[in-house]
This record gives structure tokens, sequence and C-alpha cells, in this order.
DNA sequence: GAGGCGTTTTGAA
DNA sequence: TTCAAAACGCCTC
């Protein structure tokens, strides 16, 4: 397992390779997005990862701007049971600026009473951003929730000019 | 409008 | 195997 640094406008993304792709990917944090990055990190990559992060920076970028990257790098979600998988899968067909429900997702996937489940397996996806479950919405237009916490979620769809129904602590 | 219950999957003991 | 928890949705009051 290989993890790198991914700088992108909005902060500094760390990534986790497998050998068969990209494994994980963790948002920045507070003091990342604020400060320079630490030294920790700068290990060199054998040239498979090192190209894999590079497809993964630009394919972040195409997403952070709203837009459905040009190329995608191998995703490795063999982490997942297949249930989730099955979900992340689903995911990943939902083109930039469009949003499904809890409830459309479970449907997608063969369960159309599982929508609880389905919330789980958007929380333990490993890969935010890239297999977009900030794209999943409650019926109604509210947000749910967001394993990196809603800011993210509002920012990636606000990119995405898509306006859910925001809590009013956004005001209007 | 708010609260409670139902359904499905997952992880731990 | 059993129990508790979870990024939900629908029904009832």
């Amino acid at each position: 397992m290989h993890s790198t640094r991914i700088t992108t406008p909005d902060g500094v993304f760390t990534a986790h390779f497998s050998d068969q792709g990209l494994a994980g990917l963790d948002f920045p944090s507070r003091k990342e997005r604020q400060g320079p990055p630490r030294r920790k990190g700068t290990e060199p990559l054998p040239a498979g990862v090192k190209a894999w992060a590079e497809l993964i920076a630009q394919a972040l970028r195409e997403v952070l701007a709203g837009r459905a990257p040009m190329k995608f790098p191998p995703l490795d979600l063999s982490a997942g049971t297949k249930f989730q998988q099955e979900v992340w899968r689903v995911l990943q067909r939902i083109p930039a600026g469009k949003t499904v429900t809890y409830s459309e997702l479970a449907r997608s996937v063969g369960r159309p009473r599982a929508v609880r489940a389905v919330g789980g397996a958007c929380g333990a996806n490993p890969i935010p951003v890239l297999v977009p479950c900030h794209r999943v919405l409650q019926v109604g237009g509210k947000l749910g929730g967001f394993s990196g916490g809603l800011d993210w979620k509002r920012l990636l769809l606000a990119r995405e000019s898509i306006a859910p129904d925001f809590p009013s602590q956004i005001g209007g």
C-alpha cells in the first residue's frame, strides 16, 4: 500500500494505492488546507503508482471544477462488501451535475427497501469525490450526510451547479 | 411539523 | 448466531 498527497486548489488530498489501483482518498485536513504540506509522504513511488497519482490529480481537479473527468484512474473497491461495491458502481454512473436520492440508489441495486443500508454503503465509500457519493441526496432535496463533512458535500454540489434544499444556515 | 417505526446491511461479541 | 448501529423513508398524530 502506497500513499501520496494530491494537491488541488481546494487543499491537499491523500491518496492510498493498492496493487489494483486507488484504494482510498482522504480529504484535506484543516491544517493542510491552511499551511504548507509536511515533508511526510515524499517517499519515492513506483512508476505505475506515480502515473495513477497524476491521473487522480487531474480527475480531482475536474470534479472540483464541476466537470466529469476525461480520464479515470483504476479504482480498487475490493475492500467493500458485494452490496457496497454494487452501490459504488451505481454511484460512478451518475453524471456530473446530476443527483439521485438514497431511495433511487436503493432501487438501482435491486433493494428498494434498503435505503438505510445504501446510506451505510455511501458512508463506507473509501474514495469520496471520485466515487460521487456527494451526489446522493435525501428525498425532498435535503443533503443527508457526508463522511468528509457536509461542508465538502455542499461545496462539491455547488461546483456542479446543483442547488439542493440547503439548511437555513446558508440564508435565503 | 414532529416523532416513531420499518427495512436492510454491517461489524462486534 | 445474536445484538446494536446506521449518511433513510413513510406513516401517524
